[in-house]
DNA sequence: CTCCATTCGGCAAACGTTTGCAACAGATTA
DNA sequence: TAATCTGTTGCAAACGTTTGCCGAATGGAG
């Protein structure tokens, strides 16, 4: 370990090469007092102009960067935002991701990002882990149960994201409006027999999706089979597309595009048409969904503004301890992957029907 | 902001309802002084067992958990790890991200992620925020010049991940290699004039893939078209058909699958069959090349590898100054987007010519 | 019984900040 | 002229750890 003599005192260079410049050391050499210093950065309201221009100066001359870990020391804040998510290669995930984590630098904040892999117990752990060392943590879609969530909470701030706890902020994406636009189109187009896809269980979109699917197809006197739980990868939706074909039904609605897309390729490479004979919907909008052929049908799920927003409800829920939850919106997206189904109206009546099936 | 009395001392509760229970409280709790607990934790060995199990048991139930930054501040280590990449949402970077955060944690090491967004302007604000708080950071594909980074370097332990500079740590997949692979299976399938569709400006692998790509068409006597500098995404991709289209060229090759995908597919939708008329090779076998129709022939990098071998390389640097370079594998993967050219040789003599060039 | 070695645990300084308090100057008011 | 106020700065305590040093206790050897 290096030893390196400097302004007559000694510093531990800890990284070779590397001496890290203090307030002290600004201090020092502008002839002021460190809290001068420090006002200067941290309360500049409070310092002579002119002080503060000399000191600003110095600091940058000697390349002086403020030690994050002796200001989280004593102001008990990290300015940093854990972010847990249950799979970074899940493309859902990237937007949130990167949206939050922009939103929040511009707030001064960093974001760090952990992966569960799907794991309720990683998914704890890591929680606990991060504790400490964020000032509050955004938990993507977690596996955990409720009661977990509650006891972590009592931990660290929190804000769930895509899951509702009573009492708990959250911000939710509306899925259910999507999946019934979905179902309602699948409908109109004239498919009696549906199938829901479904995704992993301890997911609460999971059972968003299959009340909303169930009700609005029980609404319309229609069938609807549920196929799941399962991972929510492409392999399991390419898995499902023997039992879809069993079922004899004439569109899927799938819990979220990766397994949609793996069924589309996969009864097409069965030769299914799709959508001649079978109709399929996602749910995301990932950026691949319009790239396969047939393009997706899917329900587009607005990831970066829900990533913006739960970044803004943490770093508020500092300030008063209010505790909201927000939804967004869902839109469906008609694209090419849905098609008449065997009771297709004429097109004249088709839009009649869909408006009066609307209202 | 609440005050909580709590053992006879006054705490400020920082989250409402959740008081810090420090190494002190430990202390009192279980008899001993604040070293022993401080030592139970960082230096088992140092303290009598019975001791020890007494002041883990006590920790345990008043629920301790150590606070990194006082430790960071005292120990100048953080345990954690700066991973700076220009596009999370770029499925190249989540299954390298994915790995180095796992490999990370297992030891006791937290990866914040930061997104450049290609800049690298905010490319450089970035290392400059993280370096204070992260022991070292992971430089992803760097966008900055080697200058640029060189004088980064002073600042913070560098890893470097795909570029290649002198006396600089570096994990680099070597691209080159399979860029020659994939332009000999084109010359070998009989195509005498191919593209390069080219990537970033700024990007090192675009260099290495166009070096390769150029003396193994040139040393075969074939033809290459360079095309761009392109951002790396699909829309780029699918723009450059018409471009490709007016070249002759019969074969292709991308910078990376997001935009050889958005190239195959712009080109089936104006009716160009790949790989009967033209042949498209990706880079990176990114997780949808599997998927889209023609599966896409690409070569593979070992992207997860990369990040765990990069966080290796990061938390040995501390040891010793010694900075290694390594050096990862590539493979072509051959799939359905390539097919026979123009100068196709007898299927007899395919084997042949392949051994023959490649000697 | 004395001495020494060993093991354990306490003491206190240090890490780089922030911040309440007090001091001081100069300006303003009574 | 004295009193008050305002703006600027210094002083020192704190934040929660780690760690070098030293003393106490213990046990074994002589």
């Amino acid at each position: 370990m290096a030893l390196t003599e400097r302004s007559g005192s000694h510093r531990i260079a800890i990284k070779e090469g590397t001496v890290a410049v203090t307030i002290r050391d600004v201090a020092r050499a502008s002839g002021v007092h460190i809290s001068t210093v420090s006002r200067t950065f941290s309360a500049p309201h409070l310092v002579n102009p002119e002080t503060r221009s000399r000191v600003l100066a110095t600091a940058e001359q000697l390349g002086y960067r403020p030690n994050r870990a002796a200001r989280a020391l004593i102001t008990g804040r990290t300015h940093n935002i854990g972010l847990i998510v249950a799979d970074i290669a899940n493309p859902f995930f990237p937007p949130l991701i990167k949206a939050a984590e922009t939103h929040a630098r511009r707030r001064d904040y960093h974001v760090f990002v952990a992966d569960t892999d799907e794991d309720p117990i990683v998914e704890l752990d890591l929680v606990q882990a991060l504790a400490k060392q964020v000032d509050g943590i955004l938990l993507c879609s977690p596996r955990m149960s409720d009661d977990q969530i509650e006891q972590v909470r009592r931990e660290v701030p929190l804000v769930v994201i895509n899951r509702m706890i009573t009492g708990l902020p959250a911000v939710v994406m509306d899925v259910g409006h999507g999946a019934r636009e979905a179902v309602r189109h699948l409908l109109d187009l004239g498919h009696r027999h549906l199938v829901y896809l479904a995704g992993p269980r301890g997911s609460w979109t999971n059972r968003e999706i299959r009340r909303a699917a169930g009700a609005t197809t029980r609404a319309a006197g229609a069938e609807l089979t549920v196929l799941g739980p399962n991972q929510p990868v492409e392999e399991t939706g390419a898995a499902a597309a023997e039992a879809v074909r069993r079922t004899c039904a004439t569109a899927v609605l799938a819990y979220n595009d990766l397994m949609a897309i793996g069924l589309l390729q996969a009864l097409q490479d069965r030769g299914v048409d799709v959508p001649g004979q079978v109709s399929v919907v996602g749910i995301d909008d990932i950026a691949y969904s319009g790239l396969v052929r047939p393009r997706l049908t899917t329900v587009a799920n607005p990831t970066a503004a829900a990533g913006r927003a739960a970044v803004d409800m943490l770093l508020q829920q500092g300030d008063d301890g209010a505790t909201g939850q927000v939804t967004l919106r869902t839109d469906l997206i008609i694209r090419n992957s849905t098609g008449p189904g065997p009771y297709a109206p004429a097109v004249a009546l088709n839009a009649e029907v869909a408006a009066t099936v609307k209202e």
